[in-house]
DNA sequence: TCTGGGGTCCTAGGACCC
DNA sequence: TCTGGGGTCCTAGGACCC
């Protein structure tokens, strides 16, 4: 039995999420800013119309928030996370096969569903708009492609009312010619400029273009984004989250830093989240870098920026242990006499937990001890609330901390800050 | 004053091995 | 006058995604 895919995708999900817990932004202009209130990075139809870039920097476009009274609000993963996975559980209920895919995207398996998909589809758009407030689009086609094809195209036609399903058209040619490239899933900008330089500009012009000349141009990811456009299903429906190969965690500050300590600070903070993070999905790393560099938009100011390795003796996921051997690599790349924009921590060579060779030469070390405290640590921040307990390096005032001024609630994660009806 | 923060996969080429 | 064949592993860089 041949699968057939559904794609669902959350319209505008960052701006619709604040919308549902205040409703006076609905048919308002609104955009959803990213970490330190740097980039448009959702934005509400009404936004995009007005001609918000996607992407934009925010300070450029402060003068069209204004003239145009456009709601704008800092990221809120906390409760993006939250509505995420609030909208998951709920598509959960329509398909037992389920790829969460991004915060906002689920691919669905419809395989032996009710013969009539569309109908299917609108059931689900209701039920999440429902359940959770969150308005969806649906595509649906017998690949992945091509359900993110027929997503796009639910969602640019208010005539189809948020779904479309791709396996029941007719003139697959007349819709592929009407596709340009870089609107294909796995078609980038690099491809793009490659693609038309060959004169290919339409998504069915791909299609036909000979195998040989695919792999040679687009490798072997390429071959397979063009069998999908042919119906051949080449990417599977992945249920299960396999663990991440490399974890990063940094910011830009709030305002420049210009002090190793303020910067051991920072740094202190993220290799902590990103132990969290490796904990969490029961590994350790064996090989941290870290990074650091001055703000390269400022050409007028001095620019320095370098990246540091080091490999563990032991793979380790404990946050003072790998704290430590942060700050001492900070110690040898920082130099002082520069702003700063951002520092960063990355883990790689990650490994299950249960695979950890112990060093024979390395004294002192009691795994046992330093699993517990962990475990101790994530449940209480867990349960409390994040950084209730924090190590002192990661300092208390944090003055470099990201700017987030337009922060709304956290109204589905915090007692203190449910919406209250007067 | 002001420009984000995560991830994945693939390939070519160099180092090294026998 | 003349320069093997066949592997593996690692890394950097390029492409893409949200």
């Amino acid at each position: 039995l041949k699968n057939i895919f559904a794609l669902v995708d959350c319209n505008n999900f960052y701006v619709s999420c604040e919308r549902v817990f205040n409703p006076s932004l609905e048919h308002r202009p609104v955009v959803v800013l990213s970490n330190n209130d740097g980039n448009v990075v959702a934005r509400s139809d009404e936004a995009k119309k007005i001609g918000i870039p996607f992407g934009a920097p925010f300070f450029k476009v402060q003068e069209m928030i204004k003239r145009y009274n456009i709601a704008v609000f800092s990221s809120n993963y906390t409760l993006y996370g939250d509505m995420s996975a609030r909208v998951m559980s709920c598509l959960n209920k329509f398909s037992p096969e389920i790829e969460i895919y991004s915060i906002d995207e689920a691919f669905l398996s419809l395989r032996g569903m009710k013969s009539d998909l569309t109908e299917y589809a609108h059931e689900i758009r209701l039920n999440v708009k429902q359940c959770t407030g969150i308005p969806v689009s649906v595509g649906i086609a017998q690949t992945k492609t091509l359900a993110k094809l027929g997503n796009r195209i639910a969602k640019k036609n208010p005539a189809f009312n948020g779904v479309f399903d791709i396996s029941e058209n007719p003139d697959m040619k007349k819709l592929l010619d009407s596709v340009q490239v870089s609107d294909i899933w796995g078609v980038g900008p690099g491809y793009t400029r490659k693609l038309n330089s060959h004169g290919i500009y339409t998504a069915l012009q791909l299609k036909e273009m000979p195998d040989k000349w695919i792999e040679k141009n687009m490798t072997i990811t390429g071959l397979r984004l063009v069998w999908e456009l042919r119906n051949r299903s080449c990417l599977p429906l992945e249920e299960v989250t396999h663990s991440k190969k490399g974890i990063v965690s940094s910011r830009s500050f709030g305002k420049p830093v210009k002090t190793i300590e303020e910067a051991a600070e920072a740094l202190a903070s993220y290799v902590s989240r990103a132990a969290e993070k490796l904990r969490i999905q029961k590994s350790a790393t064996s090989l941290i870098t870290v990074f650091i560099t001055t703000n390269r938009f400022k050409k007028e100011e001095c620019q320095y920026s370098n990246t540091i390795s080091n490999e563990l003796p032991v793979p380790s996921s404990y946050t003072p242990e790998l704290i430590d051997y942060s700050l001492r690599l900070l110690k040898l790349i920082f130099k002082p006499g520069y702003n700063y924009k951002k520092v960063g921590i990355m883990f790689s060579g990650i490994i299950p937990e249960e695979e950890i060779q112990q060093n024979l030469f390395l004294k002192n070390r009691d795994p046992e001890k330093q699993i517990k405290l962990m475990q101790t640590l994530d449940v209480l921040n867990k349960n409390m609330g994040k950084n209730t307990i924090c190590f002192a390096s990661e300092g208390i005032k944090k003055k470099w901390h990201m700017k987030r001024s337009f922060l709304s609630k956290k109204f589905t994660t915090c007692w203190d800050e449910i919406p209250v009806v007067k």
